[in-house]
DNA sequence: AATCACTCCAACCGCTGCGTT
DNA sequence: GAACGCAGCGGTTGGAGTGAT
């Protein structure tokens, strides 16, 4: 996607670049927010020399730029709180996104789009191979983390055996084999997924937050719930604080 | 080796809401 | 209260990359 993408470039009239940012637009846009913040970003694509529009500096900043942010595939745990959260709020981006800490709202928009939306129609047997070979990599790879006790302080906890069961469901239980077991766990989540009235979840969700906001009655998965990092607005188990 | 199918992801656009004048 | 500008959000697009056939 280098340049020529669309006939990006500079934009007609206004003189401004558009398209792929360079190493060199980056580095200004860094060091300009790293020295007077966030904020005001029309100005900021004026006064850190850039031939940007506010607009494309905010989006540049936010998803790719930003300290903090988590490269890399999604993990089980944010895959299960982005299905939840959706169940509860629908395409509000933005407010899953503050339950994912490190993660962007483009992020999580486009995850559910590759991952979520296309498959209303059953994914091919070649789509769920490569899923599934996608999640036993995943499930290596924490375990790996595991076992090296690396606890980050943003790090998704998963709060107790309910939630370790629905996260990792144990072998004997469910399949004999982790590739079994995967495809059992991802069997769960697409029944829940083509089961699910999007409307509905959400119109139970609002109802409820506006009448009393420590119960909020989920329709898919009742028995799950996350706690997640440190943000303020915590999500807790059995009742759904939000807010 | 070539082609196809699919995923990933950066970046755009249009719309909306909010604050300021 | 109206007009305006800006920030933020959600939807969409399309090239690059990758793996399967």
């Amino acid at each position: 996607m280098v340049g020529l993408m669309m006939g990006w470039g500079v934009a007609a009239g206004q003189g401004r670049r558009k398209g792929p940012w360079t190493p060199e637009e980056d580095k200004l846009l860094s060091e300009y927010v790293s020295l007077h913040g966030e904020g005001r970003w029309s100005s900021v694509a004026r006064s850190a020399g850039l031939n940007r529009s506010g607009k494309s500096c905010r989006l540049r900043w936010v998803n790719y730029l930003r300290p903090g942010l988590k490269k890399g595939q999604m993990t089980p745990q944010e895959e299960g709180i982005i299905i939840e959260l959706h169940a509860l709020w629908g395409n509000k981006w933005s407010t899953i996104a503050r339950y994912l800490p490190g993660r962007t709202d483009n992020e999580i928009k486009n995850y559910w789009r590759t991952h979520f939306k296309k498959k209303a129609i059953r994914p091919s047997r070649r789509q769920e191979r490569r899923k599934t070979d996608q999640i036993l990599r995943q499930k290596q790879l924490q375990q790996q983390e595991n076992d090296t006790d690396k606890v980050s302080p943003n790090s998704v906890l998963v709060n107790n055996e309910a939630e370790a069961n629905f996260m990792y469901p144990a072998l004997d239980e469910f399949a004999s084999s982790w590739s079994d077991a995967a495809v059992a766990m991802e069997d769960d989540l697409w029944s829940d997924l083509w089961n699910w009235n999007a409307d509905d979840a959400y119109v139970d969700a609002t109802a409820s937050a506006a009448g009393d906001r420590n119960s909020v009655a989920l329709t898919q998965s009742q028995a799950t719930a996350y706690s997640c990092g440190d943000n303020a607005n915590t999500f807790y188990a059995g009742g759904y604080n939000i807010f």
